[in-house]
DNA sequence: CTGATAAGTAAGAACCTATAACATGCATGT
DNA sequence: ACATGCATGTTATAGGTTCTTACTTATCAG
């Protein structure tokens, strides 16, 4: 019996059993589909089978679905940033190299997570509790570049903002790349391939201005 | 007489006058006030003093008129990235992180601009012929890189992909800073001297990697 | 002057969010 | 077992938005 997944109605039951993951899981799903967040509200509740009011039983609003999709997004980031990481040495530059290109992956095959992720939406959830789930997945590449520091022996570096002007560099891209701007300038170059040489470059430029002296 | 700025209605007449503009104006100051796309076009079209129905006549929907809002940001930006480029010699390190200041200085003061310039209105938009509004900023980066590789007779180099390395960081920290992530983890760092410190240490790593052999 | 056309109005269809009032059935205490 | 309270549904509807249709008014060319 499938009763791990109670996101489906449970036929001739008044009850819907699990309304809420249910709606969350459609809302997921029409955003993926339409790449838009700009689904309306009866939508959600019908792909879960209940009327067009019932949904603001478990949301005040669309924007408080919009808000528990995009934290299941910033799950899907953070899991994606852990196993990325794993599959690599601690402290190589592969290990956080390999951490911006899946972060660009991640933002670009979810190109409608976006605007939750880091739009209004995004915005507005960061000043609640759940600051942990949005977060997690930049404290991975944090701890990864604190030993890539530590392992060649730089000086007078701060590991966090280093990790900020990283995530900049492929966030930048990223959202370059999903909005054309790179297939019109650089049609022959991937954006993989550039967040490497970006970062390889960025990496020398601290070799060399943050080596201990001999 | 002022008949430069005929974007006020003329009171009395049945026509507007210049419709078309005034509202691009409303629309403009509405995006500004409210720091969202998310205006009625009865709005729109109330503060140009003409009917719901009007701007129908010269914007097919809302998303028309978005348009032409977000080729007056474009118009914006390329000016800003003009002057700024104009205030620092010619090849000079200074120029290429005044661009990127202005850019992030025009990015975040125009918030509501963004989702017009770099989201689904703007890959749109991209498709038409009016792709030199929306690039000639840019190109204004390319030359200053250009110049700036030439001036230190780098070998090797691609200016055109320097540049759009340059704008990725610039575009990931305005991002980063617009949504407040920045204050979230470097609460005592400014956007401007992240930026500054980004590209320097860029530049370090081109030197490095991309210098004549002596 | 006059007719063609550009530019505006009024009214309303279609759609969306959100609330109100009512219905159902699960869960809990006795 | 059984009554009852409350969470979770339903239907109906108010109010707001976009955009269309049918009609009206102004402007201009000849």
């Amino acid at each position: 019996m499938n009763c791990s997944d109670n996101t489906a109605p449970r036929p001739g039951r008044y009850h819907h059993g699990n309304l809420r993951d249910a709606l969350i899981v459609a809302a997921a799903e029409l955003i993926e589909e339409n790449a838009s967040i700009g689904f309306a509200m009866i939508d959600a509740a019908r792909r879960a089978g209940v009327s067009s009011a019932a949904p603001y039983r478990h949301f005040k609003d669309k924007d408080a679905l919009l808000e528990a999709v995009s934290e299941l997004a910033f799950l899907g980031l953070t899991i994606t940033t852990r196993d990325t990481a794993l599959k690599y040495p601690a402290g190589s530059e592969q290990r956080i190299i390999a951490i911006g290109k899946a972060y660009i992956s991640y933002v670009i095959s979810h190109r409608a997570f976006y605007d939750l992720m880091w739009g209004d939406m995004g915005l507005r959830g960061f000043e609640a509790a759940d600051i942990d789930i949005k977060t997690s997945g930049f404290r991975v590449l944090v701890e990864s570049v604190q030993l890539w520091c530590d392992g060649l022996g730089l000086v007078d570096y701060n590991a966090l903002e280093l990790s900020v002007k990283l995530w900049a560099m492929g966030h930048g891209l990223a959202c370059l790349a999903m909005n054309h701007h790179l297939e019109q300038f650089l049609p022959d170059v991937d954006v993989f391939s550039l967040l490497e040489s970006s970062t390889r470059t960025f990496f020398e430029g601290l070799k060399r201005t943050k080596s201990r002296p001999e």
